[in-house]
DNA sequence: TAGGTGCGGATTGTATACAATGATGTCGCG
DNA sequence: CGCGACATCATTGTATACAATCCGCACCTA
């Protein structure tokens, strides 16, 4: 049986994880200049380890590093909403063939995380309801027991994080999504793919015309 | 008019491409530890900008870096084939739709490269032969006008690249693989989205079960 | 006043040096 | 003879230090 480590995580991982959670939440913001000897300072750490995750964030696109010119949290363009949601459908319909084939079934935790969505909804706890979100999405990935999709999804959900913390606020999270999250996990465990590809388009379709309603509204 | 400069590469893109480059063609095994020390002598570099590209390496998912216990390359499992192909599968689906919707034409450089491909093959060119067929995907890929979908693809071509070095040996190679490419160019061109990924599905599975055979014949 | 030129501070890039960790082999003990 | 503790070595992790580059500003010139 597997027992659970204190802490498996290192420090490197800590410092990067942080990083990226920072870019995820808007805390460093679009555009915006990361300075090595602040960032280093900030996170208690020196220059050497901070530029290995800043190299990674590079390969992930959460920072664009430019040569002797350092390192920017990539910029989010509109043009990137319709993009990622078109790859995300493609991969996440790939999950949902595989997961449904496989008869997996996640409804439990889907069912639990519904719960906690709710409270996060009344205590107006946006970041915690997006991470439910991709917590969600992340475990049906995971059911289609390819690994290679899943960090591909990972990959698009990064910035799909991005664009919801950029552009959603609180009252344009509607509670109708957890609705679609326990039919999608039902279709894939009853072996329904069609069923379920079929609302996951439309989950994702209204999802993202949200983020361009938001994005329009704002200018 | 835009004049090309000289070498608009940077040092540190050199290292890493040189580094992906030697783990794309095996020169580094799957499974190989890489000794920070050794590499770095043998690039002209030291450690500090080496671990930084491994750490990019890490993020692509060609090496593994373990705390303490240095980087390996990250070894390839049969398993590997049949994920990377489906994942790949879908992403170029969806970027055939897009560049057919477009009426994207890239006939003339196809053809192109199928001439050299005809002079790699009797040059027994290996790896020559495996870049032409990744520049054409890519150029396939980036038809679609989605960089995001580029970049996930451009993810997964690694992974196959890998695949491809290890397990495809001359005399495996079908020159038939090029009748398939511009067949599909030309579906594309032709804004017959439907008729490109039926080919499409058609190459990519015959390219993969290439690449089981060797391996159940190699072991 | 517009534009170019050079200086100075700010910031990044990398080498060197040392601390921390993990592997290896040897010795002693049961 | 097998096994475990310990010392030693190889290797990674990170801080410090300095060199290279870039950017902004002042100044000079036409």
């Amino acid at each position: 049986m597997a027992i659970a480590l204190p802490r498996p995580e290192t420090r490197f991982e800590a410092l990067i994880d942080a990083l990226r959670e920072a870019i995820l939440t808007g805390r460093f913001r679009p555009g915006e200049r990361l300075l090595q000897d602040d960032l280093a300072a900030a996170f208690g750490v020196s220059r050497i380890p901070l530029r290995e995750a800043l190299r990674r964030l590079e390969g992930e696109g959460l920072v664009v590093i430019s040569p002797n010119r350092g390192a920017v949290v990539r910029p989010l363009i509109p043009k990137d909403v319709v993009e990622l949601y078109d790859v995300r459908l493609a991969l996440e319909t790939l999950a949902l063939r595989r997961a449904a084939e496989r008869y997996a079934d996640v409804r439990e935790a889907t069912r639990g995380r519904h719960g906690e969505a709710r409270r996060a909804i009344e205590a107006g706890a946006l970041t915690t309801l997006f991470h439910l979100d991709r917590d969600y999405h992340a475990e049906l990935a995971a059911a289609s027991d390819n690994p290679h999709l899943v960090a591909a999804l990972d990959g698009q959900w990064s910035q799909i994080m991005r664009l919801m913390h950029a552009y959603l606020r609180a009252g344009t999270y509607m509670p109708e999504v957890w609705d679609d999250h326990e039919a999608i996990a039902t279709a894939v465990a009853h072996g329904d793919g069609a069923g379920a590809i079929a609302r996951l388009e439309r989950h994702l379709l209204l999802s993202r015309d949200r983020i361009l309603d938001q994005l329009r509204a704002a200018g």
